[in-house]
RNA sequence: CGGGACGUGGCGCAGCUUGGUAGCGCACCCCGUUUGGGACGGGGGGGGCGCAGGUUCAAAUCCUGUCGUCCCGACCA
């Protein structure tokens, strides 16, 4: 008796997989050099159901992870359908196609018909479902009401403010036609909306009591883009922005630093668990018609920088070309100050950088749409009523959680699918915890299981929690310290960049320098104050530079 | 927009050199056995090869154009 891989051409093909030479070890830890593995090797056949003999196909026969595999006696298979593939590409071989693959494989978007459109999937939108809740609430804690704003602009309220036009032009979309006759006046769909908000707040504020005026607007906003990538640059995408004008400099100045702090970097850190560095941007990297543009940057996985949200001081550059005006208390008309900024769902791929790994997805629990997933592992009557009073019992506490009852689906398969999604915790329950009165605890962060006693549930699962938290930003922080390494040159800047940011005295580098670095395709994140602090303006002196490639 | 690669069922690919009416793995559907990490056996469904022209008796296969995707660069949330 003999067992025998062979390829569909019918030829054993074993000793050429993928191109590679082959040996097979089967489970006794015999060496197979040839397509044979004789019935010595079965002495003790495995309790298989099947009665066939497992081989283990080694890591370095088909170039992906080791796998086990039965055969039976006489048993024809192509090859293919014995490799076990990779879920998806590791990111150490191939970065952006990772970034593909979790995308796709974790359902989070896909491509629209229209060059650069996307389309968001329930997942990936419970993601931004999530960021809306935690961010909307932080906007509104600051005084700021939401409101909405038209998507078309007329091309003349674009023009007003000179900056602003040429720095947008190339990314603008303009709609020329409509009811199928040309228009009288272009309409630009909007790449943002300093302009026709400006327009309404010229209206709204007559007097000093009018002010503060704090807006913000959920919306979506087109930009032309050259090159797309789902979530990070995509020609149409959704965000926040906000606009608000105040009586004097100071006012506005504060407020852009307080956006900064208290809204963008206080949910990335403590919601995203994404460490980010706050700064002030070059004049290169300033938005255009902006007196200063202050960001929030963070260190994606593969080395590179997200800028994850900016908070833009207008000074009275737009408040003069929309001729926002009002009356102070020594009955004198005054230009507002006005400040813009924004976050978009481009923080959904700082999110999925920022964390994920070979196995997928992690979400850390103050942000994931499911925090618990609670999975049953065989079905049967009494597992599925425990698991749905463990559900229950869950949701009761306040946490979001999902029921995972599937019965027709193999356990291993749905177990891949919650490391996909990153689900933080979830808790496998099947007929052996059951007998012993516990529920195996897993956490995705920290890849531990534990068994726990039914009773003790809400308590463990609120320690994975908070671990997987915990865990998930001394990662991110460790691996932003591990990679910012201290420069002295543009050209070592240019080079440490490879692999992360780049510190050096902003005197050493630099207009020329920065410019130096651009060719290299490394750019001038942002600029702080020696302590690591925000600084006011591009005037002050000794500040350090973060330089690295971007996304 | 410049350089490179590529578009074949949902996904990954083979077939194009030497044109003859499409195939493999995974996924999907049905039945049965299964279910503690990506199940097994048997039986099925789905594409006309990105799109538009052209050459030919005949085009995934050859020619032209166009749209789209990926990587690098320029530009950007």
């Amino acid at each position: 008796m003999a067992l025998r891989l062979v390829d569909r051409a019918g030829l054993d093909a074993l000793g050429d997989l993928g191109g590679r030479q082959t040996a097979v070890t089967c489970q006794h830890g015999c060496r197979h050099d040839d397509s044979l593995c004789d019935a010595r090797c079965s002495v003790s056949p495995p309790k298989d159901r099947n009665r066939g003999f497992s081989l283990l196909l080694p890591a370095e026969a088909t170039g992906l992870a080791p796998r086990r595999i039965r055969l039976r006696p006489g048993r024809v298979r192509p090859v293919e359908s014995l490799i076990m593939a990779n879920v998806l590409t590791p990111q150490g071989e191939d970065f952006p196609r990772w970034y593909q693959d979790v995308v796709a494989k974790a359902q989070l978007a896909e491509n629209g018909p229209a060059r650069g459109s996307q389309v968001i999937r329930p997942t990936g939108f419970a993601l931004w479902e999530r960021m809306t809740a935690e961010m909307d609430a932080r906007i509104k804690d600051t005084g700021t009401e939401n409101a909405s704003f038209p998507l078309l602009i007329p091309e003349s309220y674009f023009r007003r403010e000179a900056d602003h036009v040429e720095g947008f032009a190339p990314e603008v979309w303009m709609v020329t036609q409509g009811g199928g006759k040309d228009l009288e006046e272009k309409l630009a769909i909007r790449p943002t909306s300093e302009t026709i908000i400006g327009e309404y707040m010229a209206k709204w504020v007559n007097s000093y009591r009018d002010l503060p005026l704090l807006l913000n607007q959920w919306c979506n906003v087109m930009r032309y883009e050259m090159r797309t990538r789902l979530f990070l640059r995509s020609s149409e995408f959704l965000w926040q922005e906000g606009h608000t004008v105040h009586e004097s400099y100071e006012d506005a100045h504060a407020f852009t630093l307080r956006i900064l702090h208290d809204v963008y970097a206080d949910f990335m850190e403590n919601v995203l668990a994404l460490p980010v560095l706050r700064g002030i941007k070059t004049e290169a990297e300033r938005f255009a018609g902006a007196l200063n543009t202050f960001a929030c940057d963070a260190l994606m996985r593969d080395g590179k920088a997200l800028q994850m949200g900016t908070s833009h001081e207008l000074g009275q550059k737009f408040a003069k070309a929309f001729d926002i005006q009002f009356q102070g208390k020594d009955g004198k008309q005054a230009h507002g100050w006005t400040t813009s900024w924004g976050t978009s769902t481009r923080m959904i791929g700082g999110l999925i950088m920022g964390h994920g790994d070979d196995a997928g997805l992690r979400v850390p629990p103050n942000l994931a749409p499911v925090q618990v997933s609670v999975m049953i592992v065989k079905d049967s009557d009494e597992v599925r009523a425990a698991a749905r009073k463990l559900y229950d019992e869950l949701k009761a506490d306040g946490l979001r959680v999902k029921l995972d009852d599937r019965g027709d689906i193999a356990f291993g398969r749905r177990a891949v699918d919650a490391e996909l999604k990153g689900y933080p915790v979830r808790i496998e329950l099947g007929p052996r915890d059951l007998k012993n009165g516990e529920a195996t605890v897993v956490s995705r962060v920290e890849g531990s299981k534990q068994s726990v006693p039914l009773g003790m549930i809400a308590e463990a699962v609120a320690a994975a929690l908070a671990g997987a938290q915990q865990q998930l930003w001394d990662e991110a922080l460790g691996f932003r310290e591990a990679h910012t390494v201290d420069v002295a040159s543009v050209d070592e800047a240019v080079e440490a960049a490879r692999t992360g940011y780049a510190r050096m005295p902003w005197d050493a580098c630099g207009v020329e320098g920065e410019a130096r670095a651009g060719q290299s395709a490394v750019t001038v994140r942002l600029l702080q104050r020696e302590d690591g602090s925000v600084p006011d303006s591009l005037d002050e002196s000794g500040l350090i530079a973060y330089l690295a490639r971007q996304y």
